[in-house]
DNA sequence: TCCATTATGTACTTTTAAGTACAGAACTTA
DNA sequence: TAAGTTCTGTACTTAAAAGTACATAATGGA
């Protein structure tokens, strides 16, 4: 029994992942999330709060695309390391060439010095644990796969880190081959 | 046939270099650098040039440092595994506990999507270049000591991914018992 | 049809921080 | 010691961006 709302929340959080994305968070100012969503300010406050808070909301959608992906390729049958393989392989368009200027936004964001505000530190903490925890999951699953001595969960860390690094390494655009390159070496780990 | 400067340029940049590495470029405020130093904005602009130039200047001397030690670990006598791992070793500090919440000032600043410009850019590009380039050529000159069929360059490139990763995630301040042992796994790939 | 309620848009306030004008201080050299 | 030059500090201007007041529009229900 009101006036309804005029546009899609999601449509809106899409649009400021996208320039958030593209210039961080300081920078990015919500002039330019209203000029590109059409929305004016005050319907954006009422919707999602202030800028910290809207941030939050597109870092946390960002996070649950990224872990439903994940989920699936983990998923899938056959050998660990294909699977992780394929994980890795999937996000060669985001750490190379154009699309992987912007690298990963919640990479971006970890290493955003202005950013430690206690929600977002838990926000990316714990999309970080349930990734690994992912890895960690499949690794032990397929344990028998492996040499005797084999440790699932560094190896779960190590690959984390390669996967953090990549997308570190993806403001410099490297070529894509390289990056499929380290990704192979990286995989005779699993073994 | 001049008033003097009343400082000395490199300690000014010491500690803009903490301010900057504290807040990101973006939150840190030259305010911030003036109360610091004691220096006043007008002394700061006429030595060092707008936020951006000093920003830069500060980086270059980051990059500078830390490729100096890393001419001088990477030189050592043995095994070019040992002093990799050593090189990566000394990181430890930084990517792990209280120091590591801060991670490398070089990789904030390359994920960091308001610095996209130039000078940056190719300060960072150089740094890491000039780095990959050190960990080839101390690969290439112990290449005798590696199973045949082992690649120098992939080899320095994953290397150099992992460092960035370990960079990027000290921001979650991980335990450095966990990224040794990362370290110790990545370094078996050098055999 | 009128009312209560919630969204919208314009235009504002406020804050913060970058950058600078200017007067005066400190040094060198003639 | 005076002139010329460059540095310093106070206080300012300016710009940008976060957040909001308020009048108005759109809806559901009585």
């Amino acid at each position: 029994m009101a006036r309804p709302r005029s546009f899609d929340p999601d449509d809106v959080l899409e649009i400021a992942r996208q320039v958030f994305w593209q210039k961080g968070f300081q920078a990015a100012s919500l002039d330019e999330i209203t000029a590109a969503s059409g929305i004016a300010k005050p319907s954006l406050y009422a919707a999602f709060g202030d800028k910290h808070a809207l941030f939050l909301r597109v870092l946390d959608r960002y996070h649950d695309g990224i872990l439903g992906w994940a989920e699936r390729t983990l998923a899938q049958p056959g050998p660990a390391r294909e699977a992780i393989r394929q994980w890795l392989t999937g996000f060669i368009p985001y750490c190379s060439g154009e699309k992987g200027q912007r690298g990963c936004l919640s990479i971006n964001s970890a290493t955003d010095g202005s950013l430690d505000q206690a929600a977002l530190r838990k926000s990316i903490e714990r999309y970080n644990r349930r990734l690994e925890e992912l890895l960690c999951t499949r690794l032990r699953a397929d344990r028998a796969q492996f040499k005797k001595g084999f440790d699932p969960d560094i190896t779960a860390h190590t690959v984390m880190v390669v996967h953090a690094g990549l997308m570190a390494l993806a403001h410099q655009t490297p070529d894509s081959k390289q990056v499929k390159a380290v990704i192979d070496q990286v995989m005779s780990l699993l073994a």
